[in-house]
DNA sequence: GTGATTCTGGAAAGCGCTTTCCAAGCCGCT
DNA sequence: AGCGGCTTGGAAAGCGCTTTCCAGAATCAC
């Protein structure tokens, strides 16, 4: 394996100095100067005269030399230049979810701004093999929605560098940034009393790491792994709750997949479970699409035959006019740039939480039973 | 500042030992063995019998130890874990890009397959300050759609690291993943020329670092730095000279910013230079929807009054029935992915070439002159 | 019981770099 | 001419880890 890097790395380089590349050492060796001296004509230009940085500069360029090693250097400087980012699944798979684009954004614009890199760790959710945690070389870790009972969190929060989670549950282990989405929901559960809803149905996004496509049960929605989902139930059952509608009438069902056709499908199982619905809540804008979809296609009419709301307020949906709660997901992903890199905002806050807004849409009408 | 560091270090871990964390020395000594075992049972289980492991694992977990270090040990076993990106603009700015995320997309399938992290590179637009990219810890490195002339690609291929570039010129020091933008649009010329369209406008997309908004010679076409700009903008010429058309009479509008209103403004200006055109081509599906409401909002219709096309085939367009050439992106961002990480395919080939589709959508129809 | 074989764990040699002193050399000033 | 202060560049001490030997202990076959 050795032998086969070195071999790779002398083809690449062309050159054969040593290893297969120039090191500062072999360069000091070759002007004859220290190594100080090389080190401070990339660091330190200051330290030396104009004359001998360029003749540094030079020899580096005649002998391929493209600057000190950023390994060597991180390790030296107990500096890696770049903070991770851990997500609920598959990398790939948030590039597909808006709100983890947006997220994205956010948070990249603080690490252009600090000139820090953004690793992106892979975790593949059906493993357990968290190397790719605890090897990643970074100063800092931003996790975004990831299961409480995640192994790959588990490794996060173990290793010894600042860490900011987001939309999850609070941990001595780790900064926060969230929203209040019991609250959020709790409005919308609010909202759907005063328009005269007492019949409704619930489709959700995945409360676990378990493959679970179906009806869940109060047990399944109490030990929700995923905070925000759980959250979102409860508040929702906090308002039909005490608006006198019993919550365990009401039927929710669970979908591992986040996507349209998954709100589609999962919109279709609630109509079986219980076709007399009034309302049908989605916990995020994206099943509420799927679902709105679904309804037509069985020709009930949204709103008149049947209301529907989202979450997240995402484009499409608010475009479609969709009743939602609009989140700052971008600023979210900023205010966790920020409580990692700022030292000013990380002196004053442990804890953000930032508002959300209600927004009437056109899926939602009064019922008049 | 390296004191306040190892305060901070301080601060995280509670339990100081030496500069603020355990070691895999520190270990080792309190334990009474030897660093090797402590690396073995971490690296290496089948090489001391578990009874032993156990007891390292343990003593690590009292001292808040979370395993070797992953700089240390980049540096020991030359290999970062991670692959760079460097993106044409601003990280932040690539996540409001349909098709930067969709090469995104790609990319992470791959390394989230090899179990690679990728680095998102921080390449301010305005600074020549590429530290970023010579201080990447990194295993190699992927450009996306870089302008030939920018430094941060010149310091990328300096590095002594495998490296994949997309969308841009071939070179010496790269493998490349690209697509016949040339070829692709001189389809798309061919198409309106059998429409019978003669007199035509154009927009494009930035043709260079510097920011340019307005007209552009033939000059600046042949200079710009975007090479699948110019590659676009050749095979146009190619059609419409092919078929008797003086290109020099077809006005050519640019734009920095790469967004719907970019195209609706620059449609204006197509139309202001000459408003007898019969059809407008745009050098992105994002700038020909921006160009469509525009028009519309001018009372033109599309096709009728005026054909219009785009280029890349991003879901929003193709729902708007965009005629315009579809370009696999998120397979481009598999392949440069494959390309650097898969030994298999890194032996094979060197340069990968995707198939282009044509695709012809409502927003083109034939023009009776 | 003896030699051959396998296990287990240790010693040591760096990976390539930064940075803190420190020692000359040099200049201008009196 | 002599002194103080400034500039310039070098020596050395690690940063924390992996891995290749290698030696001793334990196991086994006969």
């Amino acid at each position: 394996m050795l032998r086969r890097l070195r071999y790779r790395a002398g083809m690449h380089s062309g050159r054969l100095v040593g290893r297969g590349g120039a090191t500062l050492a072999s360069l000091a060796r070759e002007l004859g100067v220290s190594r100080t001296t090389v080190s401070n004509a990339y660091n330190r230009p200051d330290q030396l005269s104009p004359a001998l940085r360029e003749r540094v500069m030079k020899a580096a360029e005649r002998l391929g030399y493209a600057g000190p090693d950023p390994v060597a250097r991180s390790l030296r400087t107990r500096k890696a230049g770049a903070i991770g980012l851990l997500l609920t699944e598959q990398v790939s798979y948030a590039f597909r979810d808006p709100a983890a684009v947006a997220f994205l954004e956010g948070l990249t614009l603080e690490c252009d701004r600090a000139g820090i890199g953004l690793l992106l760790v892979p975790a593949s959710p059906d493993s357990d093999d968290v190397r790719s945690v605890t090897r990643a070389a970074v100063d800092g870790f931003v996790a975004y929605s990831m299961p409480e009972d995640d192994p790959f969190l588990a490794a996060m929060l173990a290793r010894p560098v600042p860490t900011v989670i987001s939309d999850q549950p609070a941990t001595d282990a780790a900064d926060l940034v969230g929203i209040d989405d019991r609250a959020a929901m709790r409005n919308m559960a609010d909202h759907l009393i005063s328009l005269g809803h007492k019949r409704i149905g619930v489709i959700c996004m995945r409360l676990g790491r378990d493959q679970h496509n179906g009806v869940v049960d109060e047990r399944r929605q109490e030990g929700a792994g995923y905070h925000v989902q759980r959250n979102r139930l409860a508040g929702l059952r906090d308002g039909f709750e005490a608006a006198g509608v019993a919550w365990d009438r009401i039927p929710v069902v669970e979908r591992f997949d986040h996507s349209i056709a998954a709100g589609a499908s999962a919109a279709g199982q609630v109509l079986e479970l219980d076709p007399g619905i009034t309302a049908l809540v989605a916990t995020s804008d994206v099943l509420a699409m799927g679902a709105i979809g679904e309804l037509r296609r069985r020709h009930k009419r949204v709103p008149q035959d049947i209301s529907v709301t989202g979450f997240d307020g995402v484009k499409a949906a608010l475009d479609a006019g969709v009743t939602t709660v609009s989140q700052p997901v971008t600023a979210k992903g900023r205010e966790a740039g920020r409580l990692l890199l700022d030292p000013a905002v990380r002196h004053r806050a442990r804890q953000v939480m930032l508002p959300t807004t209600f927004v009437a849409g056109t899926s939602t009408a009064p019922h008049h039973g």
